[in-house]
DNA sequence: TTGACACTATATCGGTCGGTATAGAATTCG
DNA sequence: CGAATTCTATACCGACCGATATAGTGTCAA
């Protein structure tokens, strides 16, 4: 009962997810917010909370939908194709037109130093969890015998993470897709061969 | 003549880089800034201009002092020890506890979206220039055919960029130095190795 | 029709932002 | 001394921040 809402609520997520992917967390303001979404203020703060409750729904929607790629790469067979998917994808939405430069996460994430809040800490919370991810694929492929003995999946783990957020940092900064592209190439370079692998073992 | 100043310029110079390290450009507020620099606020517009201004300052004191090792590196004789010492002690300066951590140009860099201004044109701009001297230094390796043929230098120094802004973002969520060097060690792998460059040539 | 209800619109809240005007205090010159 | 100069200190500027109170508007059930 009572009046319907006048606009999309999902719409204007994704119109809110793009501000928040140009400006950052704290770069959005409420005015660009709510200009973007096409709804005031009031309508804002009823339907989605307040501006840090709605960024968390613009995050989940962020994972959801740009960042698929993720647990496609994860699926592949071997490491190498896993990560290559991961840095190959990960290049093309960073530098995909249709959105602005860069990750919504990374873009959100280095603003306000160290003291600046709970945005803050769940980002670095979201990104532990990606590598974690990462990290217990690898194992699972250690487990396999295919990561030579004396690799630590962590380690790699957070190398790809490194690569991954480095990258993401020059696509905010311009860098080219073509460009990304070549950082994933030389970063897939670090993985043991499969002749270093026999000379290993 | 005149009434001399009541403070040392330098010093509260000192004093605002860790404001800015910890809080990015952004993120200090002026009455932060002038709390630290034991100056009130009149004192600081007359000293250093305004709020960029000091920035700029900082940032050249920043390269100066905390990123003298950037020099050192590329004064190394090989491409290996080149990048070697450039992440090592990149890493180092990521997580010196004597500092906040991170780096303050990434601190500062990726908040404020696309559109935000002088400032981040400016960091970018001194990012580039700092991987346009590595690629230089890769450039005089591969004119000594230390780089072999087909490598280009322009995408090594992307990639040893990319890693180290990578570490930066990984520095200001709390990695360790450990993790960081793991990192660093990792990253180096993907050098084409004397037995690599043999089979190429 | 008539409430009850949920949305929208306007105007505004206290707080903080970067930046300054103004007045008082301290030093060097003539 | 007194005048000129340069610093410091207080108080304040308009603008914007995130967040809301209040009033008006449309839609349902009874």
């Amino acid at each position: 009962m009572g009046r319907p809402k006048e606009f999309d609520v999902d719409e204007a997520l994704c119109a809110a997810l793009q501000v928040f992917w140009r400006h950052g967390y704290e770069g959005a303001s409420l005015t660009e917010l709510t200009d973007a979404m096409g709804i005031t203020r009031p309508s804002l703060y009823a339907t989605y909370g307040n501006k840090e409750e709605l960024f968390r729904k613009v995050l989940d929607r962020y994972e959801q939908s740009h960042m698929c790629f993720v647990a496609q790469a994860l699926a592949e067979p071997s490491v190498r194709s896993t990560i290559e998917k991961l840095l190959k994808g990960y290049a093309d939405v960073l530098t995909d037109p249709m959105h602005p430069p860069g990750c919504l996460g990374v873009n959100s994430a280095v603003c306000g130093g160290e003291g600046s809040g709970a945005i803050r800490q769940e980002l670095i919370a979201r990104r532990s969890l990606s590598e974690d991810t990462l990290r217990e694929r690898l194992e699972r492929a250690a487990a396999e015998g295919e990561l030579p003995p004396g690799e630590d999946p962590a380690d790699w783990a957070r190398y790809v993470m490194s690569v991954g957020l480095g990258m993401a940092v020059k696509a905010a900064s311009g860098a080219s897709r073509a460009e990304l592209e070549r950082v994933a190439e030389l970063a897939l370079r670090a993985l043991p061969t499969a002749r270093q692998d026999a000379k290993v073992a």
